[in-house]
DNA sequence: TTCTGGTGAGTAAGTGATTACTTACCAGAA
DNA sequence: TTCTGGTAAGTAATCACTTACTCACCAGAA
């Protein structure tokens, strides 16, 4: 009879990590009501016991996971910098392009909409974190540019919500629905970009109802 | 000592829609994995034996809800109608308010990403009955406007996903992650259809980038 | 009118499996 | 020898689901 493998034995701080990576996934794939500990200590590769001995409760390892830092300063340093070249198309291909590009892995999306879903205390912060700071730089820039009257008078936080949405539900579509996404990513960002930008520069303000050439 | 009053004895058709609607509100809330079949006999008014009575297994359950009709006619003949005369403007707020109006109950919103989330069998019809024909109509009549000369060139279904994708992301925000929406909902639709519609009229071709005054 | 047997709505009280979490213990490096 | 990382084997509670029953009602036969 064989007894399971002698472990090999890990520093805390390097099991706590495998701990939360294992964990994760399950979390991300299942949701925190379908995910059990036990399948969470064998994704680990260590017993139920020692989870425990590491978070006090299921719910305390859920809470280490939304309360992880993450770093987007690259990015968000890059924005800056277009932004101050007035650069409004890689502004905004910056932003949609970090969350449509391919390899961007689906797991923070399906935490961050499993956490809002279930009604996790945390998943308020996770938000502002992962998502409110796009909103916020990108308003601000809107904003900024309507002072410099290259677009139209707009509500900046409104503008930025339906830009990110547009970006946002492209992949909500692809990675949660499972629509299958036949073109290339630069082609959807691209596109993307062009419509929004093209209706939010300032221009002869339109009639409000133009209706053009209807041909029955 | 009090025994449990008499339960109104009811037709098995009353009982059964009855369950489905307290059943439904519970998975809305609270996922399929986290609500219990206790739960739901009890928000039904009924022992939890009678509802497998009902249904063999809780997944069937699910299943009847997540199958159940529904009818967007109404919406759907009204765009119709509008595609007709090409009011673009009425197009698209159809459609938005009808996803965006205040009343419209998240009850099924939640139930689509709960379902999608959890990768229940049968999402995927229920997005389809749900989604898709908006995307289908909306991209159909892009086709037609494109085909009219009104609309730029653009992949129709890529828009029509951006279009939906604003107003989704709209609900979504508000509604899963209680993001406070602060001005009428009708200013809402408004501007976003402004924008939208906007972006996409056909006009002079614009140059790639197009950098607009920067004053530095 | 009054028995009577069938039927369908309803439940109390389980069933074994699974859940999150504990206890009591061990092996080996310092 | 004393921590530290580790586990086997629990525990009470809860889960989805069953079993074995009651009760109300109704259609006829007596």
């Amino acid at each position: 009879m064989m007894r399971t493998p002698r472990p090999s034995r890990q520093s805390s701080q390097e099991r706590q990590a495998g701990l939360i990576q294992a964990a994760t996934t399950l979390f991300a794939k299942k949701g925190f009501n379908g995910t059990t500990t036990k399948e969470i200590a064998r994704a680990a590769g260590i017993s139920e016991a020692l989870v425990f001995k590491h978070f006090p409760t299921k719910r305390a390892l859920y809470a280490a996971i939304l309360a992880e830092k993450v770093t987007v300063s690259e990015l968000l340093s890059a924005i800056e910098e277009s932004a101050k070249k007035r650069d409004d198309r890689r502004v905004f291909t910056l932003i949609a392009s970090y969350r449509i590009r391919p390899g961007v892995d689906p797991t923070l999306l399906r935490l961050l909409l499993f956490s809002a879903l279930e009604g996790h205390e945390l998943s308020d912060m996770f938000f502002g974190k992962h998502h409110k700071v796009f909103y916020d730089h990108l308003a601000a820039y809107i904003q900024t540019r309507i002072e410099d009257g290259a677009f139209r008078r707009i509500d900046p936080l409104l503008a930025a919500r339906a830009f990110i949405g547009m970006v946002v539900h492209h992949r909500l579509l692809h990675e949660i629905f499972g629509v299958p996404i036949d073109r290339p990513y630069e082609d959807t960002v691209s596109t993307y970009v062009d419509v929004f930008l093209n209706g939010l520069v300032a221009t002869p303000p339109p009639g409000r109802t133009r209706k053009v050439r209807a041909r029955i």
